[in-house]
DNA sequence: TATCAGTTTAGAATAATTCTAAACTATTGA
DNA sequence: TCAATAGTTTAGAATTATTCTAAACTGATA
C-alpha cells in the first residue's frame, strides 16, 4: 500500500482513499484493460467506496500522468490500458474483446511526416477481428 | 443523377429520394470525411429533405455495402470516409481534424497472426497529432 | 394501378460521459 | 496539534451521440 501511495505522490496526486483503492486495483503488476463501468463494477462489488464520477475523474488523471493509456476503438466505450509501454491491439467488435499485440509482432517500417506545425503524439494500430 | 442511381442499384439499395440526395452529396469524386451531424447539417442547409435518423440509417447501410468506411477515433463521434481504398489517418484531437495519409507513406512490414478462430477484418492506423 | 416490402420519420429512449455545486479531506504552516 | 484551504469526492442533473419505435410513406412488381 505504501508502494501505491508512492506512485501517486511521484505524480503529484494526493493519495486519497479513492485513488489508492483504484490504483491498488489497477497496478497489481498484471496488464489490464478496463472501462469506467467495468472498473466501477469491480470496485463496488464488495463495498461502495468510490462513486462513478470519481472513477471517471481518476482514470483521466491517471491518463494525464501517464499511468494509463487511453484506447479508442468502438465509439461507445473508452478503454484504459495499464500497459503504458508501446504496443498495439486486436479488437473484436462482436465480443468487445481487446487483446494486446506484443510489440515485436508488429513493425511499422515507414511512417509519414506530421503535417506542418504538428507533432506526432501517439501511434495507434488497431487490428479489427471477425470470426 | 443516373450515375448515382446506378451505384445504389448495384448495391441493392433502392434509389429513394433521400439516398440519392445523400449519395449525390458524398460521391462527387472528392474524398470526404463526414459525421452524421455534419452531413445532416450540410444537407438541411437549404431544404429539409432528410431526417437525422435517415442520415444515420443511410451512413450505416452505405458502410455495410462498402460505399463508405467507418473510422473510430475519438470516442464521441464516428467518422465516415468516402475513400474506401486502403489508407490510414492523422487525427488532431484538439481541432477534431482528420486527414488521410497516402498509402505509400506508411508501411507495416510485420503483422501479427490473428488469434485462433478469428480473421483480420480491418487494420486501422491512427496517428494522433498535437501542436 | 394495387400491393407490399422496404424506407423514412419525429420523437422518445438509451447510454456513456461530463458538469455542478455542495460536502469532505489531505496537507501545510503556525 | 489544529485551523485554513486547496484539492477531491459526490449524487444527481445535464449533455450528447446514437438507436429505437411504430406509424406513415413510397418504389418496384405483378
Amino acid at each position: 500500500m505504501q508502494r501505491i501511495k508512492e506512485i501517486l505522490r511521484s505524480k503529484n496526486l494526493r493519495p486519497t482513499k479513492q485513488r489508492v483503492l483504484i490504483a491498488d486495483h489497477l497496478f497489481d503488476g498484471t496488464d489490464k484493460h478496463v472501462t469506467a463501468e467495468s472498473l466501477f463494477r469491480e470496485l463496488s462489488s464488495n463495498k461502495r467506496d468510490v462513486s462513478l464520477a470519481t472513477v471517471y475523474n481518476t482514470l483521466h488523471e491517471f491518463c494525464k500522468k501517464e499511468l494509463l493509456n487511453k484506447i479508442t476503438l468502438d465509439a461507445d466505450k473508452v478503454y484504459f490500458d495499464t500497459n503504458t509501454s508501446l504496443h498495439h491491439h486486436f479488437f473484436s467488435e462482436k465480443d468487445k474483446i481487446l487483446l494486446d499485440i506484443k510489440n515485436e509482432d508488429v513493425k511499422i517500417s515507414l511512417m509519414p511526416k506530421a503535417p506542418k506545425g504538428k507533432k506526432i503524439k501517439k501511434v495507434e494500430l488497431v487490428i479489427y477481428l471477425e470470426d
